[in-house]
DNA sequence: CGTATTGTTCGGCGTATGTCGAAAAGACCG
DNA sequence: CGGTCTTTTCGACATACGCCGAACAATACG
């Protein structure tokens, strides 16, 4: 059977979770590389081509800080995990998010 | 001469930094009083409609992040200050935030 | 079976954050 | 000037957070 780890249901998608989830670098790295790469990609690659490097276990960590917003889900496949943004869930509880942070000017670098 | 104290230009807010600034209840819950009170509102009475209470401490605080994020504005009269969100430059910067936050579903209590 | 690959979990560490009360600052009123 | 009102600043404190390496777990490969 095809394993799931997901988060919260859409309807209990909390707004100040969400917030904080996307409220730190590497993570809102995470979300818009994943926003640009489409769906179920392999986690540990999502951040490859950005300039950010973190450790397997801090990785991780934040993985578990979106999934656990509800903004993500993973599937296991073998020794890998594959994660997807949860877009028409995010979309039907807060409208317009996925694309304002998709759409940030200049990553983090003002 | 009036005394206006604003955070960065609009150009220069950064994304983390305010996703940061509203990824906290108090925050966000000011924030949500503002857009709904209009411009220019009285600071220390914004929370007033809500079941929020804080130190005054805690509330400067709490202003500063929002200023200093570039979310709010605040004109100093008399003994008072007034508050105000920037909604031209958030608007302009990140459109949709201000809409995203203002019809945040079932606030902080899902 | 032994090894490699991929992630998670578990301490631990340093820093940031939210909170408060007390004290200070600035403006107004008598 | 003295008192009042409003907000900021200053410690202080407990908690949360991001980060890492080491150990563990689960799967795949030969």
């Amino acid at each position: 059977m095809i394993e799931a780890i997901t988060g919260p249901d859409a309807a209990e998608m909390d707004l100040v979770t969400v917030l904080n989830a996307l409220a730190d670098p590497v993570r809102l790295a995470y979300v818009q590389a994943l926003a640009r790469a489409g769906s179920w990609v392999w986690c540990g690659e999502v951040l490859k081509d950005t300039n950010i490097t973190v450790s397997k276990s801090t990785l991780s960590h934040h993985l578990r800080v979106l999934r656990e917003a509800g903004l993500t889900t993973t599937r296991v496949e073998g020794t890998r995990r594959f994660v997807s943004l949860r877009r028409d869930d995010i979309e039907a509880r807060f409208p317009g998010l996925l694309d304002l942070v998709s759409a940030a000017p200049t990553p983090t670098r003002g």
